[in-house]
RNA sequence: GCGGAUGUAGUUUAAUGGUAGAACCUCAGCCUUCCAAGCUGACUACGUGAGUUCGAUUCUCAUCAUCCGCUCCA
């Protein structure tokens, strides 16, 4: 079978309406991808599966959905506006990037810190005091760039009553917010977790590979407190939780594997990380990133905004902030794992070679498709059925070309059942069902198919 | 952001300093009673902008986008 190449599923995508390019009939902008009628769909019904395994088969779980809008202090405490502001430099001679306020910091030795200057003013000192390059001992660099890698925007009405304001860079933040609320308006005691689906923005560098790094993207992010202490214990359930929602949706084993951080790679927080990676067609990258972050978000909430963010626990009377595990996937990711993982391509009989996308029945964007064996004698019967059917599931109807092609066309979609009007439903009202995987059929009277499809695509 | 490559219908592609042909796909009609059959017809493209030129899809420049490498990824 050939490789699958990220050009062939990005035009796949294209031509059957899963993902297309941003803003395309004006020459496109960077990065940005539009789910078409199938990819959301597609999206929207891993999102349920997240929502469901998460929260609803979670006896520990809740869930919630914040503002993207936050007071500006919630990224002073998270740190973010601190860690995602760097102003840099390249060098035009050896093409390095350095950040300028490290170049004078290391250059006098920390005698002087650049914290708080403007651009022009690093730029000045740097050429008063000739700090060449580190790397090629050149003077030769291009002008100072900040790159900041939260978005900025503006609140309020009037110009000069507007505010700088962010847009999220991760919807955590609006979780940790919530902690003192959630806790006290579910009556939940720990150890718990609150779970969201929801957009978060980053101005990455270098974005690219499709949906895989874009600037715009959706997380599923589950927050879970504990006692500290048992966090590596929860830490470990919930690694095992996450792969398992992975395997039940059918992701291939071989392309899965658990990256464990070193010491050395661990943030300055986070006591344990593990991350979950998907082979795409460029090669393993990140898909779910699982963090013990110990009590360091809500400490830092605590801190600035002075409001105490301990949880009594009624069992020993204890006062203490939880720990932290925080479960992060990529909603884009993922559905771009999901993509390349369903993809086929299968040799027939007669030699011919189809593309088939095998999703589990409970993220196709179609679920069934009704097709009249012959238009002008079945195309009658086939929109009563398609009536019925489109109440409960995502159902597609096709009557046009000859009943092979219309298979074909629900194949390379991933529709999972087929089912076909002819006579004898007319007659006898019974249906055929065709299997996509197994290519199977059964007749099935009218009245108990949607039990059987509901049997079917169940997660 | 830097370096390199690329840009013709939805997709894959052909040709050309005198504005483009095909295949597949799609659509309509005929035909067709279970896995891309056939016939007839139809739609659709030179990424965008400027320059050179009598005339640019073709040459030049800019821009946008994509890909590969570098850099970055609290």
């Amino acid at each position: 079978m050939e490789k699958l190449t990220l050009e062939k599923l990005v035009n796949l995508c294209k031509q059957y309406g899963f993902i297309f390019q941003g803003s395309e009939i004006y020459g496109g902008l960077a990065n940005t991808w539009d789910y078409g009628p199938l990819g959301v769909e597609l999206k929207n019904n891993i999102k349920k599966a997240w929502i469901k395994k998460f929260i609803q088969e979670s006896i520990y779980n809740v869930g919630m959905d914040s503002a993207i809008l936050m007071n500006p202090k919630v990224w002073e405490a998270s740190g973010h506006l601190k860690t995602f502001n760097d102003p840099l430099i390249d060098c035009r001679h050896c093409k390095t990037r350095h950040r300028a306020d490290k170049l004078i910091s290391d250059f006098t030795k920390g005698k002087v810190e650049a914290d708080g200057w403007t651009n022009e003013q690093m730029m000045d000192y740097i050429r008063e005091n000739h700090i060449v390059c580190p790397n090629c001992g050149k003077l030769d660099y291009t002008d100072i760039r900040q790159f900041n890698l939260m978005f900025k925007t503006f609140q309020g009405v009037t110009e000069d009553a507007k505010s700088t304001i962010y847009l999220r860079p991760e919807t955590a933040q609006g979780i940790f917010t919530n902690f003192l609320n959630v806790q006290r308006s579910m009556r939940l005691k720990l150890p718990f977790g609150i779970g969201q689906v929801g957009k978060s923005f980053r101005n990455e560098i270098t974005p690219g590979n499709f949906i895989f790094r874009i600037r715009e993207f959706e997380q599923m992010e589950l927050e879970f407190f504990c006692k500290p202490g048992t966090e590596l214990e929860w830490f470990t359930y919930w690694k095992e939780y996450c792969v398992n929602w992975l395997r039940e949706l059918g992701i291939k084993e071989a392309n899965l594997r658990l990256r464990d951080h070193e010491k050395e790679e661990l943030s300055f927080y986070s006591n344990a990380t593990t991350d979950i990676e998907y082979q795409f067609p460029f090669g393993f990258g990140e898909l779910w990133g699982i963090a013990s972050r110990t009590d360091y978000d809500l400490t830092q909430h605590e801190k600035y905004s002075g409001v105490s963010m301990a949880y009594l626990d009624s069992e020993t009377n204890e006062k203490y902030i939880p720990y932290v595990i925080e479960p992060s996937l990529g909603a884009d990711r993922v559905t771009l794992a999901f993509l390349s993982d369903a993809y086929e391509q299968e040799e027939l009989e007669n030699g011919d070679t189809r593309e088939v996308m095998h999703f589990h029945p409970f993220l196709a964007p179609y679920k069934v498709a009704v097709l009249p064996l012959v238009k002008k004698f079945h195309s009658e019967k086939a929109k009563e059925v398609y009536q019925i059917l489109c109440k409960y599931f995502m159902t597609a109807y096709d009557e046009s070309g000859n009943i092979g092609k219309r298979y074909r066309r629900q194949d390379i979609i991933g529709t999972p059942m087929c089912i076909t009007i002819d006579d004898e439903t007319i007659q006898h009202n019974t249906v055929t069902i065709r299997d996509r995987d197994t290519m199977e059929q059964i007749t099935l009277p009218l009245d108990q198919i949607v039990e059987y499809i509901t049997k079917q695509i169940a997660f």
